[in-house]
DNA sequence: ACAAATTTTTAGATTAGTCTAAATAAATAG
DNA sequence: CTATTTATTTAGACTAATCTAAAAATTTGT
């Protein structure tokens, strides 16, 4: 009756890794408070009696830490998961556009699947075959292997309401039909987008982009386009 | 009480699609019976409580056929299902050694989870990247998007007892430790092996590898290396 | 052809991950 | 500050995938 006991490097299971991942990106968007049970539900279309049963064997392995009734928040060891998680998937979304030539709209479903490929060497090795790019086809910061990534110093084009040259440089809504809709707009990362004139009335804008085609561009598709000044500054 | 009853694509879950590959290496070799219960359960390293509860799954899901005590056969459905997995199994393996610098014997555990990647697509697409390549990295065809692949005409080394020239092809051992022996024997795909002697005391070889180095290999060693005969014909 | 050995299935249990419905705690609004 | 509303947790149930132990079927050896 005697039990040998095996410390066993505890992995995480896919599931684990979505709901670590979505308690992260739901920390970028708070960055205050605890992230609620109800947030998490709905980032992951669960039920809430779910997300209290996985935050449980979250907060057992210390991959968070949980206050009954008042929220969950990241651990160091969580937030490297996370970030390792979203290394892979956005080395993998640069590899489907850039070497099997998938559209920028095409690749999110599939790297949600290879972002849990577990190998070290195997995501490294791909970061150096990719040429370590610092960025993925949104736009979005690639950590590297110690999980540091330099947020970009972008702003919503919704906030800029003056006559300017800004610079197409991310976006806040990775749908496909969103990002469809830009590549008809002939925009894509790095394009410029010269502002001609800003209503007042609905907050759309005239623009021209790429000194080429004059657009309309709608204050809720502004509101989604990340862009920073193109005036060498920042 | 009314219920809605909607069709869909049934998927299979990454454990199923272990069994469904694994019944179809062994329907390989044995090509004559059904495959067994217990075979299935050595070969995935499962009890066969667990086995006979998985193959009654497969049966519902027209993957197999099953007589209760009396063994499995994949169907048509199942067989596709199979060579699919192998086609992503030797892909991504052919994409881990010749673009990401992998050596042959690092490649299948990360293969083995790649394999279970879902999409069309992508299997496609990384064909293309590769240059449509038909053997992987131990020289295994690699199927088609139809599920053909062309059986090689080759033999193990240890049927030829003559002093003659071929030309190493394949394996049929897959592990890290007799690959990376290969290595050291400097014999690679494509080699050519000159049989200098052969002992009919102990079955062992006297080789001349690429008309280079002179080696020593054993019965064991030779009944899992293939070849085909370095003259044209066949 | 029958007894013994082997293989396979069944029965019952466990864990991860999910759900619904009910209970309870916290937040909000008068 | 209390009542109502909302959020969260608990309780109980289900499925997929696994196990052990026991029962049943098949195969083998004499
Ligand atoms: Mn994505
Ligand atoms: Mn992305
Ligand atoms: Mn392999
Ligand atoms: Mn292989």
């Amino acid at each position: 009756m005697n039990k040998i006991t095996i410390f066993v490097r505890m992995l995480t299971t896919f599931t684990e890794e979505n709901y670590i991942k979505a308690i992260f990106k739901l920390e970028e968007l708070n960055h205050k408070a605890a992230i609620s049970t109800n947030d998490i539900a709905v980032s992951l279309a669960m039920k809430p009696a779910s997300v209290t049963d996985m935050i449980k064997r979250l907060s057992d392995k210390k991959i968070i830490t949980y206050k009954k009734y008042h929220g969950v928040l990241l651990t160091k060891k969580g937030k490297e998961i996370a970030l390792d998680i979203i290394r892979k998937h956005r080395l993998w979304e640069v590899f489907l556009v850039k070497k099997l030539n998938f559209k920028w709209d095409e690749v999110h479903d599939i790297a949600e699947q290879l972002e849990h490929i577990n190998s070290k060497e195997l995501v490294n090795k791909l970061d150096d075959f990719l040429g370590n790019p610092k960025f993925d086809p949104h736009g979005d910061a690639i950590p590297d292997k110690d999980g540091k990534m330099r947020y970009q110093q972008s702003f919503s084009l919704s906030t800029v309401t003056n006559k300017q040259k800004v610079i197409f440089s991310g976006v806040l809504n990775h749908e496909t039909k969103f990002l469809q809709y830009l590549t008809t707009l002939e925009l894509n990362l790095g394009s410029v987008i010269e502002i001609e004139s800003f209503n007042d009335y609905d907050h759309s804008y005239k623009v021209k982009i790429n000194k080429k085609n004059q657009e309309f561009i709608s204050e809720q598709v502004a509101s989604s386009i990340l862009v920073y000044s193109a005036n060498g500054k920042s």
